[in-house]
DNA sequence: TATCCGACCTTACGCCGTACGGTTAGCATT
DNA sequence: AATGCTAACCGTACGGCGTAAGGTCGGATA
């Protein structure tokens, strides 16, 4: 430990703040009351000072993930802005991937709703009437955060090939190959080819859906 | 083989099946191996003769709701069988509200990994190529489900007013509207709209995102 | 009759969130 | 110097959690 003398004291915000790093280093379900408080160098009932209840700290957790959302500046062009703020936040929920699973959460925090309001200002800003607005909205936070959900989902190692035992895995794969036949020819034709990320399907979707929100927009201004 | 019928046995698939009917009405945060072997009519340590352990039940719970979304057969005509397995998924993942926060599960069942065969045979046999099947999966599944959270992670009383104290609440409405203009202004002149429903917005993204790969296969086969 | 075993139960351990009631250090006021 | 206040923290305890380990017992089988 760094300052022996007097003890950084504790507040609502480092405590929120560690407990986004200790949750990102070794997952939201070992995220307990008393490690958080161990790690602040307290005990754990002395969180209760500072901090309402452990939701308190869940829903703190996730107004911080927001703040790192890029916003929206008045001006921005829209496409340009909903693409970096649509890419920012795979970033972030790939980052913190306990946030997707804390998601159905009540209560945002100011940075959240902050965020929110840059968004609709930046639309309203380009000309967007309220319910398009709302659409694209709609569109794209739930294909972002569906995205980050199906990546959080993935098996975690990279590697092509299963660990573990051979004999078992392969009769297994076989039996699983003739089963569904389909999932198999997907499996060996294009996700365990060499190139293949999962990943780089966000790209196809985004565009897709930015592509359809600038066509919703260009019948709009034809037609007022 | 005879068997006295002196009581309904408990199975594995029983416990699922009750389980989810638990977690459909208590929320998935209350249902403990103590509350689903209550439940059942025995002991919780009993549960482990069935059941390897609770993640098995969740993962079984998983594969039930995956069993109830509507399934492509081999014939159909790609563009209805996907809007019908989407509305299907959201009507599924409605009612089971506690399934989007499991989805952060590795391992999928027998019933999962039959659905998805289907859907890719779906599309393939509609001349789609790996690649874009893949893409078209990816951005389907990512919006459905992301969609669902964002429906499930709502207010959950569908009444404009908020109940409770009137003057706190009110001095504190009229703050956010003056630190978040667009949000509240989106707030009165669309969501708090006598017609509207979050859910009509599913309607918006989905025809969006079907018409965008109908035309990226329209792309495709004319250039082979 | 003897054996076995599927189905269930009991006890116990180490976690968890948190209600409730101290204790202490630093400071302002008297 | 004595008093009192308050912010910041600690100790104990309770009920609930998942589950490891081993016990019990009636019916099927040999």
């Amino acid at each position: 430990m760094a300052k022996s003398k007097t003890r950084e004291p504790v507040s609502r915000e480092r405590a929120i703040r560690v407990a986004v790093t200790l949750a990102d280093a070794t997952g939201i379900e070992a995220l307990s009351m008393r490690k958080l408080a161990t790690e602040l160098g307290i005990e754990a009932m002395s969180l209760y000072y500072h901090v309402k209840s452990k939701d308190d700290i869940l829903d703190g957790m996730l107004d911080v993930v927001y703040s790192e959302f890029s916003t929206p500046r008045a001006g921005d062009e829209w496409r340009t802005a909903m693409h970096e703020r649509a890419e920012s936040m795979r970033r972030v929920l790939a980052q913190h991937h306990w946030a997707i699973s804390i998601k159905t959460r009540t209560s945002p925090g100011p940075e959240t709703l902050g965020h929110l309001d840059s968004v609709i200002g930046c639309l309203r800003a380009a000309g967007f009437s309220m319910p398009l607005a709302g659409h694209a909205m709609s569109i794209l936070d739930s294909y972002v955060h569906g995205f980050a959900q199906q990546e959080a989902s993935l098996p975690l190692d990279s590697s092509g090939d299963i660990g573990g035992a051979t004999k078992d895995v392969k009769a297994q794969q076989e039996q699983i190959t003739q089963a569904f036949p389909n999932l198999a020819d997907m499996a060996v034709s294009l996700i365990l080819q060499p190139g293949y990320a999962y990943g780089h399907e966000f790209d196809f979707g985004l565009k897709l859906i930015l592509d359809g929100i600038a066509a919703a927009q260009a019948v709009e201004t034809a037609n007022p």
